[in-house]
DNA sequence: CGATTCTTTGAAAACAGTCAATCTGTGTGG
DNA sequence: CCACACAGATTGACTGTTTTCAAAGAATCG
């Protein structure tokens, strides 16, 4: 399961095979099952996690028991709380997955001291980090401008392959709509 | 005006006067009087901004005309198209001046120099960047999960400075809904 | 198969948007 | 300094969209 990880980086960025093997060393593997949470809201998050496969989602839960979807990370894509992780505050997120899944964790300190001995590494990761603010951004503006079909269309336009996997009533609440409504806006589609 | 940026760089890290200089150098200055662009969507956005006074704001025209608002910026903070500087593709947001502005800009290329140059820029610039996407995760939670009322109260305790500022018609194109609606919702709160 | 989870449908209510008119404040030019 | 124009905010009546609640149908999994 590592392999997923090691490609990933190989085809990222020109990473030496010693460095690799220095990731590898600090790197945790974890199977969860569907269901399964990696994270409750309230602890603190202290881990760079990468998904070698399946899918996760983080969400809130608000007073009426609505869960509210940050977003989903399927294979080779990062996941965790990035507020918790840099602050040390409890999460506000809850993370928990999709389909049975598996995480590769890094602890924060061990992550620290890779990303100073492997400037390749510091440089991937302040590329994702900007490639997430961009789609953060993306994901705004549907947000506040579309209606109900149109943030589907988006949605299937984005992500066609989401859409085959994800329930739909979890679409939904990534997308701020109810079930309900996203099953009539389908009708339509 | 650099005086206000300089002072802004020494809050942020521990800047040498000779990297002050350096960033100086290949700062330039623009005022914007209120209404006035920075940057039409569909131009190429090649610059490091930061604001030195006033308030801008990105946003986008849809096909009926309205606008909607990804978000403002006033003294201290940094504005631009980060898609289009990044990918040198024609930008999808607009830039212009709620109040008279004044804006700090450098070239991507020079701003790219000193970020070579300067460890300590890019190590600022990185940990901004992280600021950007926790705010936006949050304002995506907002966006998702609240009603108009909910929405609004949020805001105002986010940013009760801005409250004060800005035309409230641009409030709600930032909050995603129309003046009307704004307007309702205020005089309950 | 039976139980659970997920999706769809219907009807009513709540919410937000639209259109049009009025009101308010501000700033500009005469 | 006033009058007027203009941008911005509010209000009312109406329309349309989305949510809510309840129930019934699929689909999935042990």
């Amino acid at each position: 399961m590592f392999a997923a990880f090691e490609e990933y980086l190989l085809s990222k960025a020109a990473f030496t095979s010693a460095e690799i093997q220095q990731i590898q060393a600090v790197s945790a593997l974890k199977s969860l099952p569907k269901r399964q949470f990696l994270l409750h809201a309230g602890e603190v998050w202290a881990y760079h996690a990468f998904v070698t496969g399946g899918c996760l989602r983080t969400y809130t839960i608000d007073a009426k028991g609505a869960e509210h979807i940050i977003n989903f990370a399927v294979e080779n894509w990062w996941i965790g709380d990035r507020q918790s992780l840099t602050t040390g505050q409890p999460a506000t997120y809850n993370i928990d997955a999709v389909e049975d899944s598996t995480v590769l964790l890094i602890k924060r300190e061990e992550f620290d001291q890779l990303l100073h001995d492997i400037p390749t590494l510091n440089e991937l990761i302040n590329r994702i980090l900007q490639n997430s603010f961009l789609t953060s951004q993306n994901r705004i503006h549907a947000a506040i401008s579309y209606s109900a079909e149109e943030k589907y269309r988006d949605f299937l336009q984005k992500y066609p392959a989401f859409a085959l996997r994800i329930p739909q009533h979890m679409v939904a609440s990534y997308l701020g709509m109810t079930t309900e409504t996203l099953s009539r806006v389908r009708r339509k589609v």
